[in-house]
DNA sequence: AACACCTAGCTAATCGTTTCGTTGGCAGAG
DNA sequence: CTCTGCCAACGAAACGATTAGCTAGGTGTT
């Protein structure tokens, strides 16, 4: 392939000015630019990143570390992300760790390697991960996405998950239900110990409390909320309602509803955080909180530029959005039960 | 950052030596070994990917080209991928062309830029896309996936489109459907044109021949499926069954439907190829065909790391997938119609 | 006319690896 | 005791760009 040097010889120049046309850096005559521009095409040439990065100490890779990308709210995360990366001028390196902890810490060195510029973060773990660090020791660019880590100063964008629960519980319990119960995600996350403490709170501020055997974990997962669906509901005292707390899992009830044979909202409410998109011609439609993924991903870009830019100095900060309440039919009022 | 040369330094050997450990690539005795095994880990030193991509000329990238990260089958596309790449030891840059040949040809120049080592390419345009070449002008090991490119000689990972679409087809007719409406994807596409061929050839392989009014392009897009399902729906003469060319349109038609207050399969029956994966607690579930679409991705992987590491010379190949039939309840029999 | 100053462009050092070709020490053969 | 061969380890030249520092020529001031 053509390097730089080859232009510099075919445009008689030296490759100093070849460079600075390329990267608009410093002045250079109309003359001699309109030589290099034309050397430039008929070598059809292309600067080498890899040398670039090399002396540049930056790579203009951004890299995007989701925990599961078999879920459709990380998948609209990446599909938005991949946008905002291009408009930056940026390319996004993608990365699943699927939820485990090792996963993410090689994900992690991996891109410590390919010195990325700035790293987009769903962490796995708040008391495992790591904040990634560059070649030089210093904290790498980083905006965490969805979930908090304890005692970790950075950049951060989250969703108010208590509001969410909240609002999902209060609208259940003004249908008249009192007996609901919850399939939780993992309450090492913050989104699923924010969510477990926004319905339990909503709750007792009314007076009530969820049975024990109501409160179940589903891993934020398909098939372990469908397994765990199906347990919660044949048991004798099931509850009237079900709050999910996450689209996916609503999927996955809704799947073992079907297979008992339940129908839904007439033996039961289901309602949950969050939803898989695109699903509005299906019944019953969720009603369930809606998530700003678009909004969120651009600021997180947003807040990574101006880091990248400003370096690690600059004090952290913690933006967090709020969900709103979309009304389906998914739930029925509360029919008086003995 | 600690380079290969302070590493060298602290356990006294040369940087050939550092390097012969990291990379296993020629004997070392056990002691020197030791001692810079030893320096590696008191520096906390990794090899720069820059500095080793520049002098190896690659770069231990792939890049994935989808068309459009919005649709479901795509992003189940990038899960598998994500997965597959790594398992390979390469780490994937994704872009999205969003079905645009000029953000495809900007994404290509990017990717030539980056030196990724290969491509799997999901192309925008039978005639418009150009095979990506390298900076030496050769082209680079590239996998199109789904789609394919006229009188391009390039390794390919495709659909047997005309079956999914006969299969389909053929069930509808089995239930004495003849009044068959489709919606058809963008027909410049393989996937659009073989999926409306498979159509037609089914039903004129039994004597009938869908109405002209009754074939409408829906773009492969959800919004308008959605509108022209609303259509196709609404004209006096409507078909009593519907041939959905993928997943998200079919989702599309069904909130068509939902908005129109017609009851499917009571007032329609829908079938379509592809669909989105997880909804099978909803209801109706769709009658579809479905695409192995991790096999497909694997496969795809397995070519592309085949052609980087013999290069450009081998013959290219072609492989096909076979799509199966799903059966859910949203197709009933034809009722007799005046 | 002499001097300083500015600017366009060049030369060459540098980034951190890999790798080719060389060195030096030791063992076995003559 | 010398010569040859072998092999572990090394030194230094790339890879292709950026950029600091320099040169030469032109302009403006006194």
């Amino acid at each position: 392939m053509a390097t730089i040097r080859d232009v510099a010889n075919r445009a008689k120049v030296s490759t100093a000015t070849v460079s600075a046309v390329v990267n608009d850096s410093a002045y250079v005559s109309p003359e001699l630019r309109a030589r290099v521009l034309a050397a430039i095409g008929e070598l059809d040439y292309t600067p080498s990143l890899a040398a670039r990065n090399l002396k540049r100490g930056r790579s203009q890779l951004i890299a995007l570390v989701v925990a599961d990308l078999a879920n459709p709210f990380f998948a609209r995360l990446v599909w938005a992300a991949e946008a905002a990366v291009a408009a930056w001028g940026y390319s996004l390196v993608l990365f699943n760790s699927d939820e485990k902890p090792e996963n993410e810490r090689r994900i992690l060195s991996r891109i410590k390697m390919l010195s990325c510029d700035g790293v987009i973060l769903v962490p796995v773990d708040v008391a495992a991960t790591q904040p990634p660090r560059d070649s030089e020791g210093e904290p790498m660019p980083t905006v965490l996405f969805g979930r908090t880590v304890e005692g970790q100063k950075a950049d951060t964008i989250t969703i108010d998950n208590v509001s969410a629960a909240r609002q999902v519980t209060n609208y259940l319990m003004d249908l008249g239900h009192t007996r609901i119960g919850t399939i939780t995600g993992p309450l090492h996350l913050t989104t699923g110990r924010g969510r477990l403490d926004g319905m339990l709170e909503a709750m007792r501020a009314r007076g009530h409390e969820p049975a024990p055997a109501h409160v179940r974990s589903g891993e934020f997962r398909e098939d372990t909320a469908y397994s765990v669906a199906r347990e919660l509901l044949t048991q004798p005292d099931g509850p009237t309602a079900l709050y999910v707390a996450n689209g996916v899992m609503a999927l996955g009830v809704m799947r073992a509803l079907a297979d008992l044979g339940m129908k839904c909202p007439d033996d039961i409410s289901i309602a949950s955080t969050d939803t898989i998109p695109g699903i509005g011609g299906l019944r019953p439609r969720l009603t369930r909180t809606e998530h700003p993924v678009i909004d969120m991903t651009n600021e997180a870009l947003r807040l990574l530029v101006e880091r990248i830019n400003r370096g690690a100095g600059a004090d952290s900060r913690n933006v967090v959005f709020q969900p709103s309440l979309v009304v389906g039919e998914s739930c029925a009022p509360a029919r008086r039960r003995s």
